[in-house]
DNA sequence: TTGTCATTTGGCGAAATAACCAAGTGACTT
DNA sequence: AAGTCACTTGGTTATTTCGCCAAATGACAA
């Protein structure tokens, strides 16, 4: 691996890397049809609002997602949909494990 | 987020966690076209042969990739090929980001 | 200007991750 | 059966991540 490809795959790794934990999964998903303030996504997730904010933060920081303000709140939106459009085979993924699993029960 | 929600999203999450890491990048573009042995992969990641057996584990733990035994050797293979096609979309989220680095310089 | 609301930031402790070395395992060779 | 090769696992240490609380910031309201 030369330093240009791990410059280059330490940045798609950082893109995954914001992307893989559950909570902003699941912001990143609240904020597929409309853009929201922190507070509207604080009610959802059992976090502290904090917490959120970081997460946000995070999102951010990679560039997946772009912020507002308007007036006392922030907005957040979705900057790459497609983005969410990717899990289909994140899917694939799941479903073979998920028969790996069945397959390995059957015979007890 | 409700507990349902929590495991399908903790799921997907762990697939993209398996996947963020520069070196586990650089091994399943390897995996893509064929399979590999540790040791071949090895010569190619600036890092000891433990390192890689781990990260290939991690890999292989997540359903990503697989291995079989032949002789002394064990080879990977990539299980779900289409994983290393969502990175069109991460590159257009690291396109944006760089367009934004540059609009930041140019004022200066 | 004082207060309040919405959000971010700093700091802390707990837990997870990553790398190396050393020791263990499994399979072929002699 | 003893040795060697290919790989995995265990142990240690350093770093990063995560969640909360408390304190700081920014904008509007009184």
């Amino acid at each position: 691996m030369t330093a240009q490809e791990l410059l280059r795959l330490n940045a798609r790794a950082a893109v995954l890397k914001a992307m893989a934990h559950p909570t902003r999964l699941w912001l990143l998903e609240q904020l597929q049809q409309q853009e929201h303030c922190v507070c509207g996504l604080t009610d959802g997730v059992n976090a502290d609002i904090s917490t959120v904010s970081k997460h946000l933060s995070v999102l951010k920081q990679a560039g997946i997602v772009s912020s507002r303000r308007d007036g006392k709140q922030i907005f957040y939106r979705l900057e790459t949909p497609c983005l969410l459009k990717m899990f289909a085979c994140v899917e694939a993924v799941l479903e073979k494990n998920a028969k790996a699993q069945a397959a390995l029960l059957k015979p007890c």
